[in-house]
DNA sequence: GAGCACTGC
């Protein structure tokens, strides 16, 4: 990744080899006029040198243009960025850019942003912020005239950052990763031209951990500010304090219209800017009395409005993979009877969650099934879907939208340290997304199975920001990365609660992450450098002293991609008999790690990952991961190495690596189920378990709450090893009086007797 | 003997 220091370097070296042509002209004739020369190619060349005396920027002087001048510039005909000549594709773009409704605001737009160092910018969805701002700014910031900084547009997702570049290398005319690029995980798609960067949010943090000020930067756009992931709350904070020290430096927040006064608040009463969407009305209906069963609620109202609504697809918002399964199958049996009993016409219904294979996702937009016959009732689909259809995904053709007002929410419990999620109401502000998503092609409706006076009432305004709902070990474990040494007057937007920072410190301190005064050790600025949570970047550290890091590179990146393991509805025993070739004796972990092993060895990978009912794209993900913590490890110099297969030690250190992370996620049988130790916590294994031979010890992964308590994914270790290999945590005195403390201290004792021994 | 809302590095 290039700095801006390396940007300056290379810059004048990349000229020597072209002196005839610039890069992309390759088709051109040699000229003879010497390029320094030519006007076009003039921001090619250092802001000092530059007159910009002619071309399309000519008289641009930065902070000090206006509309008029940049839509002089953006007709032509000269690309003033790439200095090519425009396409005729350019213009017919142009003409629909022209048509959105932001551009009557762009001088209102230029004044704000060349005034003020911090500037909010609200708009609803189809106002073209995401697009056009960025390349408003570039007219006016012209970072390639200032020491060739970059201006950066953050998106939460990757798939927005990638199309959102895509479409504006196109409307500005240029090749994807030149002046426009984007750059996500596993993919930087820029180059030393790129002047405006679309990237996600966790990727400028990574960013921020090794330039704190983020010098390569003009302006930070943070795009979809509203959604409050951890990374943008960080980043906000972020932000706010190298405001102070890079005046230069131009911040804008882009949000969806709701809490725009909070974040004007926030930045120090920063300027608003308010920008129209494009979107059709929708009529909200609420029920009059509160819905007892909303899933039969949602059924009824799907068929209702199938039966009396004019033409327009539906769509149902449920909370998870197995009631949206469950409600298709009735909604499907019930239209089969509506088709038979009434004049009706036909009504597909399409699931879609995350989990989905992305061929069946794109299944749902696959256009509504024709009425039975020409002029009769209309045909329909209707798509039930988690969340992902209220901010990822959007479909075209919704006219009607059935809301009951539920979703899966991550909840924390920082008292037992544990992340679960739980069905709860939605906030006001999802439940108008969720209605918005009716209105997008024409006006339509919108079904809520709650009363008035639940919606004004009963929601919260907004969903709790996911720092409020997570474990912080990760983000303090960043943050101090980021230089920031005083969390505790760190000013988030919305400060988490005490209890969770004290957890998270706590943990990284038992990881040895941090010291006692809360100081980064080189252990934890090691870990911090991995994409990980801090108990598997631990792990993975630590590893080559147990000489098996190969192995646990392969399992750590494995560990950090979700379902592996396949088990469809209509074929679980099948599945889990594949499941079972590859089960190693003492416990999990192994057991995916045989997966792995005999995957790579397979030449056919996705006949031989549907054979044997494990996830294709997992893997694949996996060896993504795997290859991206290697080169880290490389630079790190952090050794690869591995015990022979032959030796006998070769799981048992693979099993001791895991509890050099993990120790803290340990589990101790006590009568039928398990105690987890320090917390102690009645727990029962995961029935997806392998393990089969009673385990006195094990270390777990994770520790899921649906019915019960269980843990996930376990390994059986030897008591000993905790005393080795975590003495501070693992200090029998320090438990309770209790079964784990009865057991630590036998343990003790029988090392004690064996060192003895030994020594004689 | 059961689940996996959604993202991201």
């Amino acid at each position: 990744m290039s700095t801006a220091e390396d940007r300056k370097r290379k810059k004048p070296q990349e000229k020597e080899p072209q002196t005839n042509s610039p890069k992309r002209h390759k088709s051109e004739p040699a000229s003879e006029i010497d390029p320094s020369k030519n006007p076009y190619l003039a921001h090619r060349y250092p802001a000092e040198e530059s007159k910009d005396d002619w071309g399309p920027l000519a008289g641009f002087k930065r902070h000090n243009t206006t509309a008029k001048m940049a839509n002089i510039a953006e007709d032509g005909p000269f690309n003033p960025f790439s200095g090519n000549q425009f396409s005729d594709r350019y213009f017919n773009i142009l003409k629909g850019r022209r048509g959105l409704p932001i551009p009557a605001q762009r001088d209102e737009f230029l004044k704000m942003f060349q005034k003020s160092q911090i500037m909010v910018l609200v708009g609803e969805t189809g106002s073209g912020k995401t697009t056009q701002i960025p390349q408003y700014v570039l007219f006016d910031d012209l970072p390639h005239l200032n020491g060739y900084k970059q201006v950066a547009c953050t998106q939460p997702r990757r798939v927005a950052a990638m199309s959102v570049a895509k479409r504006v290398a196109d409307e500005m005319d240029v090749e994807l990763g030149q002046e426009v690029g984007y750059s996500i995980r596993f993919e930087d798609k820029t180059s030393s031209s790129t002047i405006l960067k679309y990237m996600t949010d966790g990727m400028l943090l990574r960013e921020a951990m090794h330039d704190h000020l983020l010098e390569r930067y003009s302006c930070i756009i943070l795009d979809e500010a509203h959604e409050r992931t951890l990374a943008t709350d960080i980043l906000m904070g972020l932000l706010k304090n190298v405001a102070e020290r890079r005046p230069d430096l131009k911040i804008i927040i882009m949000s969806a219209t709701l809490d725009a006064q909070k974040f004007q608040h926030y930045f120090n009463d920063a300027p608003l800017l308010a920008v129209p969407g494009r979107t059709h009305p929708v009529e909200i209906y609420y029920t009059p009395e509160p819905e007892r069963d909303y899933l039969e609620a949602a059924i009824r109202t799907v068929l209702q409005i199938h039966a009396t609504e004019p033409e327009g697809d539906i769509l149902l918002f449920l909370t998870g993979e197995e009631e949206i399964d469950d409600a298709c199958r009735k909604i499907n049996a019930e239209v089969d009877m509506l088709i038979r009993e009434a004049d009706v016409g036909p009504m597909k219904s399409y699931a879609l969650y995350g989990t989905l294979p992305p061929q069946q996702q794109q299944r749902i937009f696959e256009p509504a099934p024709p009425p039975f016959k020409p002029g009769g009732p209309p045909g329909r689909k209707v798509v039930v879907s988690t969340n992902i259809a209220e901010t990822s995904l959007t479909i075209d053709g919704i006219v009607y939208v059935v809301d009951p007002g539920f979703s899966k929410q991550k909840v924390y419990n920082p008292r037992i340290r544990v992340e679960s999620l739980l069905v709860s109401p939605i906030s006001k502000a999802s439940a108008q997304q969720r209605a918005g998503r009716a209105g997008r092609t024409r006006p339509g409706k919108c079904f809520r199975l709650y009363t008035e006076s639940a919606f004004k009432k009963e929601l919260i305004d907004q969903t709790y920001p996911e720092i409020l709902r997570s474990n912080l070990a990760n983000t303090v474990l960043e943050l101090k990365k980021l230089g920031i040494d005083d969390l505790v007057h760190f000013d988030f937007m919305d400060p988490p609660a005490p209890e969770t920072m004290m957890r998270a410190l706590e943990e990284l301190n038992y990881l040895a992450c941090l010291d006692d005064e809360g100081n980064l050790t080189t252990l934890g600025k090691l870990a911090a450098e991995f994409p990980l949570d801090p108990a598997l970047a631990v792990m993975l550290i630590t590893s080559p002293e147990f000489f098996c890091s190969n192995e646990i590179l392969s399992l750590t990146a494995l560990l950090s991609v979700p379902q592996l393991f396949v088990r469809p509805l209509n074929n679980r025993q099948r599945a889990d008999e594949m499941k079972k070739l590859f089960a190693h004796e003492d416990g999990d972990h192994l057991t995916m790690l045989n997966v792995y092993h005999a995957f790579k060895g397979e030449e056919n990978q996705p006949a031989w990952c549907r054979e044997h009912f494990l996830s294709y794209r997992a893997l694949q993900n996996a060896d993504n991961v795997r290859t991206q913590l290697q080169r880290i490890m490389e630079r790190l110099e952090i050794q690869l190495v591995s015990t022979d297969f032959s030796e006998k030690s070769y799981y048992e250190n693979i099993r001791k690596a895991l509890v050099s992370g993990f120790f803290m996620q340990v589990a101790m049988k006590n009568g039928k189920a398990y105690t987890t130790v320090k917390d102690n916590q009645d727990v029962l294994i995961h029935p997806s378990t392998v393990l089969e031979k009673e385990s006195q010890w094990l270390v777990y992964n994770e520790f899921v709450l649906t019915t019960k308590s269980f843990i996930r994914t376990v390994t059986h270790i030897r008591p000993e090893w905790l005393l080795d290999i975590a003495p501070g945590y693992y200090d029998a005195k320090d438990f309770p009086k209790g079964p784990v403390r009865t057991e630590l201290e036998k343990t003790m004792d029988r090392v004690r007797k064996r060192n003895a021994l030994k020594r004689r």
